[in-house]
DNA sequence: GTCTATACAGCGATAGAC
DNA sequence: GTCTATCGCTGTATAGAC
């Protein structure tokens, strides 16, 4: 410990303020979208006012790209996580649908299929990292899927990529609907379904 | 024929001017959202002012209540064209697969699921029509799928109402990822997975 | 780091002439 | 049925004091 004592904020950087902005605005995003709240929403919550926003995020563009980085990087490292247990593929998978499950439990979309449904009034900076965090999920999925297979835990047809892909659509459309009916059933009943479909028939359930 | 001639309007009785706020707006709603679009953007497409809109729909609201409904009634008139053409099932599967691929070939968002999005930001007009949407999707899913199932076109674990659940929220998810990457394939590989696994395997096809 | 105050554009919506 | 003109409000963003 001869390095001098950092500042308590997480590796983003971001002061204490900063990050109580983040949370209020992760939240304001996940339920009313990007372009359904605004700086003076936040202020409210906060007992700040709308001047100071600013200062910490100079645009609500860049505070769209925080809210990104830091939601990609918790949902990065929670798959990192997992490689680091030591799950088996299929275990992985589970986790994967359990990550999503906590989200639509907090009464809340995946950030980033909101910022989906939004993608064309983006600014760039923010369609980027929209991009990549759907290529960083797709990507930990098809390792775990060609893993998996190998394994003999998971089954699947066609290629790990191409049913990555459809594992992380499926999961948008059902956190997507799933909170349109504020039911959250809905949503276990697709991913027991789906990852069901997926994991190797010791024992499939027939209803 | 001895009524007196009707409007050329169709049944939702819209003027020609009202049909065509209701084609931009439509498109605008689907690409940007509610949200992403305003009066002063239709009116710049069609060459009038803000206040001639206001004519034809008083508010926001009511425009976006008259988009759903006839969004809808063309959803609806084309499940029952399936019907009356006396398709099977697994036909009547692929012809609900298609409809979703026409509006996304249209660089389009399904209106419901972009709305479906904004829910929290609608006003409740709006709110009930996304659900009477998916409702009666998912009613007329549910009847062809068991329909399916007795005839053998189709096969399925669980009851039809819950397999119709899970085929509206995969194509939706399916859709709103495939319009972020711009990439119809990635649309079309979700639907062939799906459809494939709920057809009767005279045939299954393996990659 | 937060404030007051304000600029300025855009929004949905209305009044009243044509 | 469409226009001009305008209203009241909210949006993002900035200047400058504390």
């Amino acid at each position: 410990m001869t390095n001098p004592r950092v500042t308590t904020a997480p590796r983003s950087g971001h002061s204490h303020t900063a990050e109580a902005i983040l949370d209020v605005a992760e939240r304001l995003v996940q339920t009313y979208g990007y372009n359904g709240f605004s700086y003076a929403d936040i202020a409210a919550q906060l007992g700040i006012t709308k001047a100071a926003l600013h200062y910490h995020f100079v645009s609500k563009g860049e505070l769209g790209v925080a809210l990104l980085a830091r939601y990609t990087d918790r949902f990065v490292a929670a798959l990192d996580d997992a490689d680091i247990q030591g799950f088996d593929a299929a275990a992985k998978l589970d986790r994967y649908g359990q990550l999503y499950l906590d989200v639509l439990q907090g009464g809340r979309m995946c950030l980033c299929g909101m910022l989906a449904a939004e993608y064309q009034t983006l600014p760039a900076p923010m369609r980027t990292a929209v991009l990549q965090f759907f290529d960083q999920n797709e990507s930990w999925l098809a390792t775990v899927l060609a893993s998996g297979r190998e394994d003999g835990s998971l089954r699947f047809d066609g290629s790990a990529e191409h049913t990555a892909r459809v594992i992380v659509s499926d999961l948008e459309g059902a956190m997507l609907i799933a909170r349109l009916h504020n039911d959250v059933d809905r949503f276990t009943a697709a991913i027991d379904r789906l990852l069901g479909s997926l994991h190797h028939p010791r024992r499939r359930k027939q209803t």
